[in-house]
DNA sequence: GTCTATAAGGGGATAGAC
DNA sequence: GTCTATCCCCTTATAGAC
C-alpha cells in the first residue's frame, strides 16, 4: 500500500478511537509507518489528512445504509437493518466526531459528517413512506420525524453503550426499538386513534 | 463565590463546551479568574477538578429525570419528559463525556457517567412498567429495552443536532417516539399480535 | 518521495514567595 | 490561600539534506 493509504488508514483508525483534536500527526506517522517528511509531502497538515481519511469512512458507513432499499418489504428492511450488528462499545465513526468542537466548528469536517447524515436520513425518510403506503405503518406517520426518532437511537445506543462499556444496551435499544415499530404495525386499520 | 466553587463551575462548563481531553488546566483558571496557585491549592490536579465538577453536573442533569416520577398517568409523564426543551446543538452535559477517550478510560471518571446512567434507567424502567400496568402500553413490553429505546432517542437527537448543527433533528426525533409511544397505546386491547 | 533537525507555543505540574 | 516563576514534554509545522 502507498504511503499516502497507510497515512489515511491510520487516520481513519485514529479519528475512530481518539477523534480528531485528540490525534496528533506523530501518531499517525507512527501508526502508519512513515516519516514526516512523507505527511507533510502527500498532504498539507493534519486537517487535509482528516478530509481525506473522514470521506472514505463516511463512503464506507453510509454506503451501508443501502440496505434500506434492499428485499422485503419496507417494515422489513426497516426492522433489519436496525438489526445490524454494531459494536456499541467502539462508538459510531462518524456520528462520534459531532463531539468534537474542532470538528465541528470546522467548515470542511462538519459538512462531511453533516452530509452522511443527510443521505442516511433520505434513506430512512424513503422506506418509512414505502412503508406508510404499505399499510405496514399509521397513514400519519411523519416519514421525516420516525427517521430522525430511529437514526437517533442507533447513536444514542452507542452513546449507552460507552457510558455501560458494554455492549447490551445498544443491542436492548434496537431491540426496543423493533417492538415500538411492531405496535404501531399492530395499531394500523384498528381505528384507534391516540388518547 | 469562592475560589473553589468558581473552578468546580469553570470546569464543568468546559467539559460541556470542550470536553475533557480538550480542556487545559490553564483554561479552567482563566475562566474561573483565579491563579495557578489557588487550583492546585484547593486540587490536586486537573483530574480531582473534573471529578468534583462532573459530580455537580450529574446531580443536576439526574435530578431532572425525577420529572418521570411526577404527576399525570405514566404515559403522560413518558412524554412529557421526553417533550423538556433540550438544546440539541450544544450536546449533552453528560453523555458527551462518553465520547472523549480519556474519560471513558479513566475510572473515576467513567463511574460517574455509569451511575448517571443507571439512575435514569432504573426511573425510565419504573415509569414503563407503570404504563404496561396501567394498560398504556402493551403487554408484552421490555420495560429495560424500552427504556434504552427512549434514553437512546435523546442521546441520539443530541447527535443529529449537532452533525446538522440545528436544533431541529433534536425535536423531530422526540415527536416521532411520542408518535410510536402513542402507536403503541393505540394497539392495546386490539388483540393484533404483530405479524 | 522520504528523511532528520529544529522551532514556537501549549499542557500539566512543582517550587517557593507573599 | 493565592500568587508568579519555572520545568519538561508534546504538538504542529517548517527547513533543508538525501
Amino acid at each position: 500500500m502507498s504511503s499516502r493509504d497507510q497515512l489515511t488508514d491510520a487516520m481513519a483508525a485514529l479519528l475512530w478511537e481518539r477523534g480528531y483534536a485528540a490525534t496528533s500527526p506523530r501518531d499517525v506517522m507512527a501508526r502508519a509507518g512513515v516519516g514526516q517528511g512523507s505527511m507533510y509531502h502527500h498532504f498539507s497538515g493534519k486537517h487535509e489528512l482528516a478530509v481525506a481519511a473522514l470521506s472514505a469512512v463516511v463512503d464506507d458507513v453510509v454506503g451501508a445504509t443501502s440496505q434500506l432499499e434492499g428485499e422485503g418489504s419496507p417494515l422489513e428492511r426497516m426492522k433489519r437493518y436496525l438489526s445490524l450488528p454494531r459494536q456499541g462499545t467502539l462508538g459510531c465513526r462518524v456520528g462520534r466526531m459531532t463531539q468534537d468542537p474542532q470538528v465541528v466548528e470546522d467548515a470542511d469536517l462538519l459538512a462531511i459528517v453533516a452530509g452522511a447524515f443527510d443521505t442516511m436520513l433520505g434513506r430512512w425518510e424513503r422506506v418509512i413512506a414505502a412503508a406508510v403506503d404499505a399499510g405496514e405503518l399509521p397513514a400519519d406517520t411523519v416519514p421525516a420525524e420516525l427517521a430522525r426518532t430511529l437514526a437517533a437511537i442507533i447513536q444514542g445506543g452507542y452513546v449507552l453503550a460507552r457510558a455501560q462499556g458494554a455492549q447490551e444496551p445498544m443491542d436492548a435499544a434496537v431491540r426496543g426499538a423493533v417492538a415500538l415499530l411492531d405496535a404501531a404495525h399492530a395499531s394500523v386499520r384498528t381505528g384507534r386513534r391516540p388518547i
